[in-house]
DNA sequence: AAAATTACCGAAAACGTTTTCGATTTTACC
DNA sequence: GGTAAAATCGAAAACGTTTTCGGTAATTTT
């Protein structure tokens, strides 16, 4: 009933334990024989080490922790998908943990983490988290840690990420190249980069052609469980605040649906009488009508890179060199569907 | 450098490595004082117990698996957020692994979370199974497993599913009650129960509506990455093979999507020439249009209630008491959206 | 045949915790 | 002050593995 351990096997063969150990471990230390006879014991015998001891012993657990803002999320699922593939390939296992996009979430996870003492972490952060302590804390003590989409910049460690300033910027020329003039933009929550960073590279766009940067032409989003909802509202205040908006680019697939759906209620024509472009290519973008312009991000290599580059670490941290943190940029591209128009410049 | 240990603080305070023990988990009989001292010293190192340790000694990871069919999907990952949030709360951590629907796979994952020694298995049977060997291997090793939405009626475990047979049932019937009077259904893969469940609720909604059962009006697709695919090339070969279809029960939503796809193409208009109802209430079927008609099946919930469940077992085995398998059956509710007409009858 | 080398094995220590149980000390009681 | 009870502590064993190192036995070399 109870799984069977070394001890069990060196009784059965009248052997000392290390050398049971050593044998399936093919030790050049053990001779032919005893090999066989072991090897051929164990699998009668169905033995599989125990983790626990074997963790113990060697102080590592063969795990990594993942921190996640959201899971029912298109592009984060298909994150957790390439990173769970990929540590599969390596003999990982992933523990997963929801922050709810919850700074004082976050940071329990990460203690939880390093308590449970897995081999590294994966994290793309909250919303929420302005403070950086608990990351500091995981590099402190010497656990590789890398982190992906929603970085923070100031952290000394390796980050997985897509030049979101880049693709905003490619966006709103987007917009610009089918003819808009009066451009708005949904952007993100205030703290993380990446709203910050679409939202720079929407104003230089504008600046870069010519065009005025209004601020009130601006609105902002949490982008959490409501994104669809926020969309709508904030598509309905524009309408009420703003008469000859011609294109928006927004933060993110599902705010820019919400704010589609509330359009085609009001019967404002897209692409006709406003364009649109979201963020993030959700497969759902494709099938909607009319189709969205979108900037496609690439969740399942994220996901496989970073778990790539965080296993490098692993081993290097075991043989006790030093590692260079990389700043690895995925490439994005726009993916032009019906909610723009056809480019004219 | 090197996180704290029990033996660190005993020497600090000169007292036996058992005390400090059982003083941090407020033992009876450990004085108030010697309780302060420990619990003080213990925070300023920063003691966390080695989980490694403590495994090994308690025989218990406080660790569950859980081996999902995909992960980049609206239902499962909301029963993977249901989960782990109640898991969570708890103290437990989820190992989460990807099966892509392949037995073998399964298999060795099973075996992967065995020889980890996880203190229970969440499972949704992937596709392919047939055969449930693996799973009898977890429960004779008194390791609890509840099995959640893709299940196998003859494993002896805790199960937590919808009624999938009704709810097709209802599916259809209301594709009757709105005057549908030769409806087709696309179906899932061959094997898994409620493929084979929803097939028979819609056949019996026919016969029960004295409706004719004919066979070549029933389609198969495999539900796997190819969904929206396949029920394009689904409703492309219906509109070949068939005239007089006007509705059509499908299987799964994003499959419904994709013959609503076609079907828009082909000018084939719904609901007026083909009404549709889908299954699991993607929250991508209340933003296309027109919207589905589907069946609401509550993931977050199934997610928190199989942990629950799991959570019990786990305790019940530890007490060695025995534990009575349940079957666990959701509620679901048909949402009428556009893609169907207005009840007549 | 003696010496040197190689092949094979096991004793011992270690990883850090938990729990039982007996020993000692302190307190309470008459 | 003597006894009984209660309070407080630590020795020891255990969980199952891995690795170092020294020792013996077998083999090869001179």
């Amino acid at each position: 009933m109870k799984p069977a351990t070394l001890k069990q096997i060196a009784e059965h063969l009248n052997i000392s334990i290390p050398t049971v150990s050593k044998a399936l471990k093919d030790y050049p230390d053990v001779s032919k024989k005893t090999k066989g006879l072991v090897k051929e014991l164990a699998k009668t015998l169905n033995y599989k080490p125990n983790t626990f001891a074997v963790n113990l012993r060697t102080k590592e657990s063969k795990t990594i922790g993942l921190i996640i803002p959201v899971i029912v999320h298109h592009f984060f699922s298909s994150v957790i998908k390439g990173i769970v593939a990929q540590a599969e390939k390596k003999g990982y296992l992933v523990i997963i943990l929801q922050s709810n996009e919850s700074y004082e979430l976050e940071k329990k996870q990460i203690d939880l983490l390093l308590s449970q003492r897995v081999d590294g972490i994966l994290i793309s952060l909250a919303n929420g988290t302005g403070d950086y302590k608990h990351l500091e804390d995981v590099i402190s003590q010497n656990k590789p840690i890398v982190m992906f989409d929603k970085i923070a910049k100031i952290v000394k460690c390796t980050k997985v990420i897509i030049n979101d300033r880049q693709a905003a910027y490619c966006a709103t020329q987007h917009l610009i190249n089918t003819g808009c003039k009066r451009i708005a933009h949904f952007r993100g929550a205030l703290l993380p980069q990446n709203s910050i960073d679409r939202f720079l590279g929407y104003k230089k766009a504008l600046l870069d052609n010519n065009l005025p940067y209004d601020p009130s032409l601006v609105y902002i989003c949490e982008c959490g469980d409501m994104s669809f909802e926020e969309g709508k509202k904030n598509a309905r205040q524009l309408l009420k605040d703003h008469t000859h908006v011609d294109g928006i680019f927004i933060n993110t697939d599902l705010v820019a649906i919400g704010a589609m759906t509330e359009f085609n209620n009001q019967g404002v024509k897209i692409p006709e009488d406003i364009s649109i472009v979201g963020f993030s290519n959700w497969f759902m973008s494709s099938v909607i009508s009319p189709t969205l312009t979108t900037i496609n991000q690439p969740g399942y290599l994220m996901g496989k890179t970073a778990f790539k580059q965080l296993y490098k670490e692993i081993k290097k941290t075991k043989k006790k060199e030093l590692i260079n943190h990389k700043e690895i940029i995925l490439k994005t591209e726009l993916v032009k569907r019906e909610s723009t128009k056809k480019e004219i410049l």
